[in-house]
DNA sequence: ATCAAAACGGATGCTGCCTCCGTACGCATT
DNA sequence: AATGCGTACGGAGGCAGCATCCGTTTTGAT
């Protein structure tokens, strides 16, 4: 069925067990020390050669979309799910800030991730996870739009990257007041002003 | 005359010449490949060896709030000639658009200061320009306030970290067109909102 | 001219990145 | 069960950058 896999061989067994001890490994050293974390210890830790590692994910970024694509996809069917319907305002604000929390999980994530989603590599392996989320953040800003609740000049894109620079206040270590009103800042430039009413 | 300086003794001729020459030299490898730039390549550039570099400026940070000092006070300087005159929102807009500006100078920039301007490590040499800037920011915005322009709950130092921010997605290389949407999105957010009466 | 303090600078050790290639493993075949 | 082939492994090694330490040189003072 599935596809055409296995063409000629069965896979092996070990690149997938290496492949798996690499990528949880991988995740808790991204969330201990950060994205800049050392591949060498993550090789080491996951009990495989730096040859090993480089060959399943040839750059960092690489390593950290792999990461990544599980998280993003459970976010937006998880937010798919529960919001989307109600207030399309409400669940915009809770979309937003979802998608915070997924930026802020492994310190100084912001910055690779702005970089994969502006610049125009498009073998940057970070570009999937960051398409998915902007064109999800699109949808919700669309449905509240509708809704008459956001500018219509406003652009699913634009969220993201409110979003992102939060995440990125965030991550220098800024205290959560600061952190409020520069929310509060940027959700009062989004909705539309006769809100209110 | 000039305060207590040379206490004993006349301070040497090549310390004064070494520390000018790493500064002109730093700001040019900043300005040609970042804030991450190579400090023993900046030494060999220099003409002096990595240990001197290291003795003037012992950290990274310090090189560069060395380099930026002389920049900010000169912002500074020049914004409260110009501006501070005439129309309150002009002058908090204009001079916004001067720190984003300032904060672009470099790329890489904005990490660095961020981690200055909110950790509580008051040895790290960056806080002191920051801390003009907040300050200076917040000028402008009382200013804009009082001229009712501005939302009562904005602060000089919410308007710092957009500034930042954008100077940062700016760094990362966005398009200009969705920068721009990003400074109106910010502006809707801080203007008061019965500005156009 | 001489001295002592201060500054220099490069050799040094360390960490992390990434590659290359001889070796070992695992799957298929007999 | 044994053989063979191709894939994957892994660690040695070269490279770059950081930061320090200490023997040597420079500099200003006497």
């Amino acid at each position: 069925m599935s596809a055409g896999e296995q063409r000629g061989r069965k896979p092996r067994a070990d690149v997938q067990r290496n492949r798996a001890a690499l990528l949880e490994t991988a995740q808790r050293h991204f969330l201990q020390h950060g994205v800049g974390t050392s591949l060498e210890a993550v090789a080491k830790e996951a009990g495989v050669g730096p040859g090993t590692l480089y060959r399943h994910f040839p750059t960092r970024e690489a390593l950290l979309a792999a990461v990544l694509q599980t998280r993003s996809e459970e976010l937006v069917a998880r937010q798919a799910d529960i919001e989307q319907l109600d207030d399309p305002a409400e669940a915009l604000e809770q979309w937003l800030r979802a998608m915070e929390e997924y930026f802020s999980a492994f310190s100084g994530l912001p910055d690779p991730l702005m970089a994969a989603a502006r610049a125009q590599e498009p073998d940057n392996p970070l570009t999937i996870p960051c398409d998915i989320l902007i064109s999800a953040t699109d949808q919700y800003v669309r449905a509240a739009q509708l809704a008459g609740c956001v500018r219509a000049s406003v652009r699913g894109n634009d969220l993201f990257l409110a979003a992102c620079s939060v995440a990125w206040i965030k991550g220098a270590g800024t205290d959560e007041e600061s952190l409020a009103r520069l929310r509060t800042l940027i959700a009062s430039g989004y909705r539309e002003r006769d809100t209110q009413a």
